[in-house]
RNA sequence: CGGAGUGUAGCGCAGCUUGGUAGCGCAUCUGCUUUGGGAGCAGAGGGUCGGGGGUUCGAAUCCCUCCACUCCGACCA
């Protein structure tokens, strides 16, 4: 490609409105440019990328077996009325109507579609397992979509379906994408780790998250220091502490608290650890309860990690937090002074404070707190679950080490659903004995846009982008000084980009006219192609051209005949 | 949804407090010079100041309203 024909849509200064790194560098490089809120046109430097991303994709799937299809973007409301998720579904999704007034959404996956297809489709177990994939714009009406393309509202997803008799059969082709995801990101060039994830409100004893390292990551994910155990920090268990709980040794009182209506105001002014002191959190309780609020407890220091929370039985789900309105009457205290002395609702302690003693928390009376409280003395032990976020630090939930806690962005997620589509929708085959089962499915998503943006985070230095070479929008970069007046130049950068060219390389040719040296250096780094070349008057006098990497630091002279097959050492076609 | 903020040329911004009819840098176009790290000189084009309404002799500026965009949001309960 010949810069000169090409959309270089460089910019020197960076939009105001981009936050991270990634959207940062996309935008200045003429790789996207946003038309709405969390909703961005592909320029053509990005959709190079983007492609090159797909065809890796696509490539790994297919050797794993996987058959391409292509589904419609817009989704009958039927369907997911089937499924249960018309109603479920919050406002992510987008509902839209048609000319006969019938309801459509816009997917924002298809397990719906697919298991449609599929029940319509195939009838015997002779025709399974199969895997079906495809690569499609979806759209989930985010609250806040942020970051550029990372958590934008449109967005390409690889996504696929497979189908199964039995969760052996299930378990078999996990593991083969599981190595197809390792295969992917390995090829795509990232530093990724696959981690334990959870499997929400299906069940299933399978999920695993692929991760890309960043510190701009939304997760955190949980490693182990010296076993291989890594999971999302939502999932990761906080151990019960090994030590028994201390002998009490303080009187429990009671103290006016007025101007304390936080633990950070309680520490200050009250003179209190961190770790001695208690949150109360009130949420709505499930129906198997008696009451209508349950209390959740958790250390001064520690956070509630909703999901652990979600899944006790009294607690209702969605997990809802209770508003002061809802639970003054019931507590008689209001935020700020709510504790477990005299709590007239359900209570649940997190297993650190279970094991804790001599400690303070709101005593359930406007502007007071009890200090020196200890269980089975002042009160009985309620029930004791694990309902915090594991903290860096925390022995590892396998036995072996302590966790290390890092930021990574999800980039892939695979997951074992089992039947909950195929029993909603009927998906049916006959087994061997002529009887009909419902299928067993699995699901397998890759954010190939995202992959994009997760993949210059975690690649750029203070001039740009650097690309993985095997998703970079051009390998090399010819940089023709002087192109448009100096015939040796043109003529010698011309033969060079022609041979790279039949090698079957991406070639970047920079024959811009009236463009200065300092620009089009800029520009390619900006860009972040991997191998640069340059081709000057100077270099031909002396028979040489100008070699360097991305990455180096210096560059190097390079005999005119000699460059090609150093290239052809260094870079792939 | 709640809170905060911003909308002025393609991009980054000033002007607004204290109303007088819009400016700077970069980018763009023309000419000449320049060509190994975001060139120089000379000239040019480009803005219903987010939309609507109001106050006023006069509004980018003051008031009302709508819209768009950005940031923050269990927190300690």
């Amino acid at each position: 490609m010949r810069a000169s024909q090409y959309l270089i849509a460089t910019l020197k200064e960076t939009p105001s409105d981009a936050e991270v790194i990634s959207h940062q560098l996309m935008l200045r490089a003429g790789m996207i440019r946003k038309l709405a809120s969390g909703l961005y046109t592909w320029l053509p430097m990005g959709l190079k990328t983007l492609r090159k991303v797909e065809k890796i994709v696509r490539d790994e799937m297919d050797k794993s077996g996987a058959q391409e299809v292509l589904m419609p973007a817009i989704q009958p409301a039927e369907l997911w009325e089937e499924s249960g998720r018309w109603e479920m579904y919050g406002p992510e999704l987008l509902r839209v109507r048609d000319r006969h007034n019938r309801e459509f959404c816009v997917g924002p996956t298809h397990e719906e579609v697919i298991t449609d297809m599929v029940r319509r489709e195939l009838k015997s177990y002779k025709q399974l397992p199969a895997n079906f994939y495809q690569v499609q714009t979806k759209f989930r009406d985010e609250i806040r979509p942020r970051f550029g393309i990372m958590r934008s509202r449109e967005f390409v997803m690889k996504d696929a379906y497979s189908f199964h008799v039995g969760k052996e059969s299930l378990q078999q082709t996990y593991d083969v994408m599981y190595q197809a995801y390792t295969n992917i990101f390995n090829r795509l060039g990232l530093d990724f780790r696959p981690v334990l994830a959870d499997t929400g409100s299906i069940g299933g004893n399978a999920s695993h998250e692929f991760h890309v390292l960043a510190d701009s990551g939304e997760d955190d994910i949980a490693f182990s220091d010296t076993s291989s155990y890594a999971a999302n920090v939502e999932l990761a268990e906080a151990l019960a502490p090994a030590g028994e709980r201390a002998a009490p040794t303080a009187e429990m009182t009671l103290v006016d608290t007025p101007n304390a209506k936080t633990i950070a105001e309680l520490v200050e002014q009250h003179n209190v650890p961190i770790e001695k002191t208690v949150k109360t959190l009130v949420v709505m309780a499930s129906e198997e309860c008696e009451a209508d609020f349950v209390a959740l407890l958790v250390r001064g220091d520690h956070d509630l990690n909703e999901i652990k929370a979600e899944k006790l039985a009294q607690v209702a789900e969605p997990l809802t937090f209770a508003t002061e309105e809802q639970f003054r009457d019931v507590i008689g205290a209001g935020a700020g002074s709510l504790g477990p002395v005299n709590l007239n609702i359900p209570c649940i302690i997190d297993r650190m404070l279970a094991n804790a003693s001599d400690f303070g928390a709101g005593a359930n009376i406007d502007g007071k707190h009890y200090f020196g409280i200890n269980w089975e003395r002042d009160l009985p032990m309620p029930e004791v679950a694990d309902l915090r976020n594991v903290l860096e630090g925390d022995p590892s939930p396998d036995g072996q080490g302590n966790l290390i806690i890092k930021r990574g962005i999800e980039v892939g997620h695979i997951f074992q659903l089992g039947q909950k589509y195929s029993e909603a929708l009927n998906a049916t085959v006959l087994d061997e004995n002529g009887k009909s089962v419902v299928m067993d499915m699995g699901c397998y998503g890759i954010g190939v846009t995202r992959v994009v943006a997760a993949a210059i985070e975690q690649n750029y230095d203070d001039r740009g982008i650097i690309w993985p070479e095997s998703i970079a929008p051009f390998t090399i970069s010819i940089v023709a000084l002087k192109y448009e007046k100096s015939e040796e130049v043109r003529a010698e950068s011309e033969r060079l980009y022609n041979e790279l060219t039949a090698a079957g390389y991406d070639v970047l040719l920079d024959d811009r006219a009236k463009v200065s040296p300092g620009v089009k250096f800029a520009d390619m780094e900006l860009i972040g192609i991997p191998h640069r070349v340059v081709i000057s008057d100077r270099g031909i006098k002396a028979g040489t051209v100008e070699y360097k990497h991305r990455r180096d630091e210096d560059k190097q002279e390079v005999a005119l005949d000699q460059i090609v097959d150093l290239l052809k050492q260094n870079a792939k076609s």
